[in-house]
DNA sequence: CCCAAATGAGACATGAATGTCTCACCACTG
DNA sequence: CAGTGGTGAGACATTCATGTCTCATTTGGG
């Protein structure tokens, strides 16, 4: 039973499964059950045993990126203190998750009509919250609405994630580039022009 | 035939068709032939006579919003003037495009090994430089590479894409919102602090 | 050393999406 | 008022990913 996860030594180590498949679906969503096995250095009969199918492994995907990604914004407090800091404590917080992230980010309409994962609306909600802080603080801009700096925050994860892994951005840079990119556009200039 | 395009009275908006598959197939990506004939508005069966198959439909698709996105870079004129404006004018002419850009900008490995659209990397080349001498000019912070600024431009495009059709963001907002976060986030601080 | 558990490779059946075709219908043309 | 060209709907065969199974092999434990 690796059922709960950790441990059970010779089985496969299903978390390291979803992360290289995440990776590989983000930016081929079409691939293929095999291609997803291989990517992830096991053949396709063991992928099967630990998700019974496409579905479930997309399902396992969306699960583990909402729960590595609530863990980050709950370590990351982001009600207390500078805003700024608030949101590179989320950036760095979601750093390990961020492969899972860009998938979750880019296919947004996994299953047709399903309510939305009530659990990604909450986490959206906290994060825009804070934005919002920064604003009513006078720190952040207030001619960016909060919503879409959020986005924003979400397209930069994407978008580093995929800049790391191909190579265009060195690993060690991801955390500063994102995070000085979006509190440079959402901070106010303390004079004009 | 309709074979050069535009024209041709009574026929399906090859166009049209492409942009609306784009925007599907951005955000669900395993959507079936059947459902980006319906999200386009025609029968499956027209669908298929205007592209051979699901290939031949994304290679247009790749190919319509390359030219779209060229013909954007080149009427922006990146070399001329300030690199702020020009940023703002890539952004303003690319607007039409940016449905067709959110899909090649998140599948970007839509053909396995094959060679990366050479088309695609002159133009981000071409993005880069504008970035490059931003910062050579002096108004550009040299903390953020080029390159990162060039991909942070794709994810903030594909972000507001999304935002815009998901009813988040308004479609008249999305230039300012863009622009203004980006040139905020790259733009060098007169004062310290 | 032997047993239990998990894996990889492959054969196989199933099913869904695909691609092709026919036919009736409608719009515009001459 | 035919005629032409494009279309939608549906039937159909086919392909290919999927899901299930078996079996040999490896790994770690008792």
């Amino acid at each position: 039973m690796s059922h709960l996860g950790y441990g059970c030594l010779m089985t496969v180590d299903r978390e390291q499964v979803l992360r290289s498949a995440a990776t590989l679906l983000s930016r081929r969503a079409t691939a293929t059950m095999d291609e997803v096995a291989k990517a992830a250095g096991i053949g396709r009969a063991t992928l099967h045993r630990h998700f019974a199918g496409r579905d479930a492994l997309v399902r396992a995907l969306e699960e583990l990126g909402l729960r590595e990604f609530e863990a980050a914004v709950e370590s990351a407090r982001l009600h207390e203190g500078d805003p700024a800091d608030a949101l590179r404590r989320l950036v760095t917080a979601s750093t390990p998750a961020t492969g899972l992230l860009g998938f979750l980010i880019s296919e947004n309409q996994l299953f047709e009509g399903e309510h939305v994962n009530e659990g990604w609306d909450r986490l959206d909600a906290r994060i825009a919250a804070l934005f919002r802080r920064g604003q009513e603080e006078g720190g952040f801009r207030v001619d960016l609405s909060a919503s879409w700096l959020a986005e924003a925050l979400y397209g930069l994860i994407s978008a580093g994630a995929w800049s790391v892994h191909s190579g265009r951005l060195a690993a060690n840079d991801y955390q500063y580039m994102t995070t000085e990119l979006l509190l440079g556009g959402c901070t106010r200039r303390s004079v004009k022009e």
